[in-house]
DNA sequence: GGAAAAAAGGATCGGTAAATCCGGTGAAGA
DNA sequence: TCTTCACCGGATTTACCGATCCTTTTTTCC
């Protein structure tokens, strides 16, 4: 709704990369945890190393590292290198063209709306990716309180 | 960012006919006001007519007309025809296939502001659409005050 | 009945996103 | 040095959305 497939399965590699900070990991290895299609992928780590998010090594031993602190990285950034960020800053409900013959009915209304989600996206930063990540997988793994 | 063309269209289209209620309208006409094109808005119709939103007649004199009240039919309505409200409805911030396994991070988190969209889409109905687009168009051809 | 008008609907086209394939390059390790 | 491993990157395929074309059907009016 928000993203591209491109511009998600930049995000949940990243969040990967995030929760493995340290590590050199392999495309495949992420592919294979992440379920997302690896050769897709490969050309996506390809984007975000050239973009100076990655670092990457090839050979034995190999694979791809995460540059920067998480907490410096937003899904806004994330979506700005990838898909753009225009859609957030432009029209509203998605009723192009809005000029005065034709005006996008409501827009004003939805202005304050759309704005949410771009904040929103812009105070989510890995960091939080990686808490709420390993909140999920604790809540998953542990057996019910009662049983 | 929330409907394909495809919707965005029918919303349009749907709009000018709630404007133009009691009349038949042709799809040429609609395609020339709205600056939609003809053929795609053809098959638009058409999907709305078997979907009983709108009447058609073949033939002179023929066109399109709204069947239901305006104030009846609302974007979610519309969306759910076109495009379906999945998207709305299921993972929120675009991470798809969100299990235990891959959890979908900030889905919760963002589950109010998704709410909210909804909701939005909900109560915008055809009349609200056809209420700003007069507003609208006042604006428009109103001289300015003070010149 | 014939001509024109307009919707119905099948077939097709084009472009872009998603996904895949494969030869090339460089690094590690035996 | 040779092999293997893994990323690099160009080329290609697939799928889908947006858009168009064309034939058929139905209706109106002369």
């Amino acid at each position: 709704m928000i993203y591209s497939k491109e511009c998600e399965y930049a995000i949940r590699a990243l969040t990967y990369l995030a929760r493995h900070r340290g590590k050199r990991c392999l495309a495949k290895e992420i592919a294979n945890a992440e379920e997302m299609p690896l050769y897709f992928l490969s050309k996506i780590l390809q984007t975000l190393t050239r973009q100076k998010l990655l670092s990457s090594a090839k050979g034995p031993n190999g694979g791809f590292q995460l540059l920067k602190a998480p907490e410096a990285i937003s899904l806004y950034h994330i979506k700005k290198l990838i898909d753009g960020v225009e859609d957030l800053d432009e029209c509203a409900v998605g009723l192009a063209r809005c000029n005065s013959q034709t005006p996008c009915p409501l827009h004003d209304e939805f202005k304050p709306l759309r704005e949410k989600i771009k904040r929103y996206l812009q105070e989510s930063t890995l960091s939080e990716m990686t808490r709420a990540v390993d909140r999920k997988k604790r809540i998953a793994l542990k057996p019910k309180p009662q049983a």
